[in-house]
DNA sequence: AGCTCGTCTGAAAGCGGTTTCAGACCAGGG
DNA sequence: CCCTGGTCTGAAACCGCTTTCAGACGAGCT
């Protein structure tokens, strides 16, 4: 940490013990509070920190305190707006605990995430990992070392660990009803990545939505990406559904569009529902139906649950938020052609 | 850092060192390859290692290095999509660079932004400073500091600063010169944070537009947001624009909604253009007439010049990126009524 | 054989803070 | 007046790692 040239002059506490004609514990001691001192050396030490710029390093804070004042999080991909939005609840919440928010993105690569939370265990006191698509195994090994992590949107039967998610299933129920009530039959769901357990969650609740008679076929188009439902759909209008389901609105979109291309009429021809009710689209013309997600309260509360573990080790109850089904304009009775056959 | 109970007993360098039989000097060396050591050595200490599951402590290691193997990013909103994809890009970056992403978001809050810079810079090798709302002076008092700093998405006369932007004006006036070649003569523009430098920017445009015969009218609508150019739009229908130019693409896409809602035409009776090109929109309903930023070069370059900033002091001059108009279908010739007038 | 030189290793000194611990000082009580 | 007890301060240990420095050792040369 010399001085390199051209780099800012390290001011240390010892520089500002000097000025201050004190000890480096007493400016330690002013500047966190953490007794009680004469008022006339507080004086002289605010003012010495004022006239050096006298900021404590973040590092040695670190070191000695045995705490970095960090909390870590891993998401798969920043370019999903569902992501950010979850990341802002959590900062602010990190923040008002006087902690720093670190971000590491695995670009939906499940086999960089483990190295990602890792590294991410090195230097934050806590660590939540968001929808993780690493395995079950690696998900062990990684919660095995007791280090504070919140699971985000992934359940882990038979792990017992803290943990928030969105009942994927209960949202992909109320868009199976919605559906079924509408008099669709058959339906074809744009599933997305494939290690994702939310996307299991979701493809689960197709059983139970056969009760009420609909039958949902599973297609993997592998990303959640609007180009990935973009390019799944036409293969789609092939068979007899009266709906599309998708992984979430970028899928959903992308689907549009291509249905738009090919003079597909939605919701008259196929009606094409949304997973996550990402805030743009409400305002935009895509007025999608969809089921939504409490992603702010998803972060705070995450964010909350994780604080509660550093601080005492409170083993909060695994959570799960509901999910609210918002019927728009994309939803309508099935095509008159198809409920002939 | 003492074994707090329930948390992870730590492993430090010398447990390993008391392990393998060996000086702590040496398990640094082969962990960090700085020196030849002798094979066997290295073959016990990587077996003490493994065995007691060893990691380096990150905040030990960046007092020693002097060098915290972090990168901080200062972004105004992590809800608007522009920044994600720019961090995306960063983070990419800095993991190519062996070091870590910070991110904090002022909120769009100018008075915030200052004290997390300061945060920033007590526990990072260098900021990345985006679109920062502040003031002049106070910019010009942290780079003061000799921290280094990357400036994107802003400009500072008069500062010599390595810096990267978007060249907005020139965007704007590709917008401006589209819409005065399909005819329109007088236009509004939907503007963004008054703080913001970008906005200024878009707004110098309009000057050097008159030369084309078009004539904008700024109107403040606040914020960056969707429901900014929601609520917007209204008053402007009750003067005789043929064109809405917005700050963003939200801002546009929140104008449309209105306008749909009060049944106007896009483009027949009314041309609205965005700016930045959210990706996302390219494949949704609202096929926005737009320029586009490249965010993702905008990130990398900007990860890159600071990277350079770390290792060798060089002095990159100020770059700045061009922007790309989008002619879609929310851009058209101006309503016969307007024309008649 | 004796010396020099080069290579590899370990002890120890930082890095910049926090915290323990013991001493100085002052007030109050016997 | 001396002793006790409580407060406030500074010296020093410590956090876990890197890096310098000096010493040990073996090889090569005279």
């Amino acid at each position: 940490m010399q001085n390199r040239p051209g780099r800012p002059p390290r001011i240390t506490i010892s520089d500002v013990s000097t000025a201050a004609n004190v000890s480096a514990a007493t400016v330690s001691r002013v500047l966190n509070g953490t007794a009680k001192v004469d008022p006339v050396l507080v004086e002289r030490v605010h003012d010495a920190v004022r006239e050096l710029g006298y900021r404590p390093n973040a590092a040695a804070q670190g070191l000695a305190r045995g705490e970095w004042g960090t909390i870590g999080v891993l998401v798969p991909d920043l370019a999903n707006p569902y992501f950010p939005e979850v990341l802002k609840a959590v900062s602010s919440v990190a923040r008002a605990h006087g902690r720093r928010m670190m971000v590491m993105e695995s670009d939906e690569d499940p086999a960089l995430e483990y190295e990602l939370v890792e590294d991410l265990m090195r230097c934050c006191d806590g660590v939540l990992l968001c929808s993780p698509r690493m395995s079950r195994a690696e998900l062990a090994e990684l919660l095995d070392r007791k280090h504070p992590v919140v699971l985000v949107n992934r359940i882990v039967p038979g792990l017992r660990v803290p943990s928030i998610s969105v009942d994927f299933v209960g949202g992909m129920t109320q868009v199976c009803g919605h559906l079924a009530q509408l008099g669709h039959r058959r339906a074809a769901y744009l599933g997305g990545p494939p290690a994702s357990w939310a996307n299991g969650e979701r493809i689960r609740a197709f059983e139970a939505a056969r009760a009420f008679g609909l039958d949902v076929t599973v297609i993997e188009c592998g990303a959640a990406t609007s180009q990935a439902g973009y390019d799944a759909v036409e293969p789609v209008l092939r068979s007899d559904v009266t709906a599309i389901l998708t992984y979430n609105d970028l899928v959903a979109l992308g689907a549009m569009a291509r249905l738009r291309e090919l003079g597909v009429g939605v919701p008259e021809e196929l009606s094409v529902i949304g997973f996550d009710d990402i805030s743009l689209e409400r305002v935009a013309h895509a007025n999608l139906t969809t089921v939504s997600v409490p992603r702010d309260e998803l972060g705070r509360r995450a964010g909350e649950i994780l604080e509660r573990l550093l601080v005492n080790t409170s083993d909060d109850e695994p959570l799960s938020l509901p999910m609210t089904l918002q019927v728009r304009d994309t939803s309508g009775p099935p095509a008159r052609h198809a409920e002939e056959k």
